[in-house]
DNA sequence: CCAATAGTGTCTTTTAGACAGTATCGG
DNA sequence: CCGATACTGTCTAAAAGACACTATTGG
């Protein structure tokens, strides 16, 4: 798939782009921002950062800024460029959530974003300050814990990244991407469990996993404990999710 | 939900946003497309535009523009505003598909655009002309038909709309909203079996339909012919779609 | 009565869910 | 041997798929 439009102006488009100034019309504001997930402490994380200038200055956002023109590439660079910077992160598994715009999210005037969302293993994050932000913290996400207030429409983004996140986990292999490279299916299990916030069957778990064909076995690696040594996997294919054909029961 | 940031800006923000121009900075050019998807003669089609301006002047392209900063609301205000002026529809189902951006689509200039999709029904269709556009036409989406080569990276957004329509047909209500008001579920299936491209069981078809519990059945109304009349249906709630909780089988 | 399409029923096969059983480690 | 967790098997109940049968109109 090209992103790329191959072809050359012809002479009367040449004119027209020579007299072409893009300052000439109001154009929104576009910013591209993220929504990072992990699991920490046996729930479900998202990172905040703390903006150290207006608007909202002091205040708890998620992460993100404008597009560099002249140094990113692609909208998709420009979100992984924002991930490196904050979490150290480079290879995680990054999706589109979708665009918000409206006149009145930013005070600044017309604005819109891109909004990504990575789900990405708690041990590979180095968390940085830089780039605009005052402090960055994982905040768990719990039903009953309440979330501080958010900058711009930041709250409706991530209630809306959230829904996604849950219902795409009923029915695809994306939870693997919050687990670092080797793992167990109990430990897989416990993810899938812990994002959908119900205990699933074992027995039917496993079945589903096998059949979505998507781990591969790690010939010979084991998790040992005292107990029974269990198999560990890994993702077969770096980073398309598997689908399923059936939700998850329970 | 609320779009809006609702708070007043302190003082020293007062003033920063004073001193804020917005023509200072690089923004990238961002617009809105749409693909929007209807089903004539048997087979699903998609509305394009020849180009009446440059760039590409003359090619065929997704309906779309610039987002209007002083008239429209919204992201989604603007995808309607489009919808409206070229086909005279106004209460279609929408959806936002993705977002594209990249330096180079667009030879003015670093470009960003947001992608809705919409259904209408064909019966509610008055094309028309204008807003830079020299002519607007339904092209069939067929396997082996080609498309003229279209603008942009328009070809490559095509191509993912259509996955998204394919894939959300699988397990949603979504092609109910290729029909008008009023259809027969031997018509919805007619619809479901176009856009999949494979012909779908009777009995199991009725079973999902009933299930998932998005259709009402208007008492008393029916389509005659010169066979036993079929019992009309309308969606139940107008918008969103209703999702089945397994795949459409064979 | 026939052609045509609407709508239902029944049988078979597949799959899911519950749950118990066996396996294998450290200590 | 015991505690702990990994992993597998079996049974039952529900669902999906195939396919045929009945229903109701116009002509």
């Amino acid at each position: 798939m090209s992103v790329t439009a191959k072809r050359k102006p012809g002479k009367e488009e040449q004119q027209f782009l020579q007299g072409y100034n893009i300052h000439d019309y109001d154009l929104p504001l576009t910013s591209v921002d993220l929504v990072i997930f992990t699991i920490r402490d046996m729930s479900l994380q998202v990172l905040l950062v703390k903006r150290g200038d207006h608007p909202f200055k002091g205040e708890w956002a998620l992460p993100g800024g404008f597009i560099d023109v002249r140094h990113d590439a692609s909208l998709e660079a420009t979100a992984l460029r924002k991930l490196k910077e904050k979490t150290g992160v480079s290879a995680p598994y990054v999706e589109q959530l979708q665009g918000f715009g409206s006149k009145d999210r930013d005070p600044r005037g017309w604005s819109s974003t891109f909004v990504y969302f990575a789900l990405i293993s708690s041990d590979d994050v180095i968390l940085q300050h830089g780039g605009g932000a005052d402090d960055v913290k994982w905040f768990p996400l719990m039903h009953n814990k309440k979330l501080p207030a958010l900058a711009f429409d930041h709250a409706d983004i991530l209630d809306v990244a959230l829904l996604r996140l849950r219902s795409k986990v009923e029915y695809t292999s994306l939870p693997a991407h919050l687990l670092s490279k080797e793992f167990t299916l109990s430990e897989l299990q416990q993810v899938y469990e812990i994002v959908l916030g119900r205990q699933l069957d074992k027995s039917s778990f496993r079945k589903r996993i096998k059949e979505g064909d998507f781990l591969a076995e790690l010939a010979g690696r084991q998790r040992l404990g005292s107990n029974r040594p269990a198999q560990l996997y890994a993702l077969r294919d770096g980073k398309s999710p598997a689908i399923f054909s059936r939700l998850m029961g329970n």
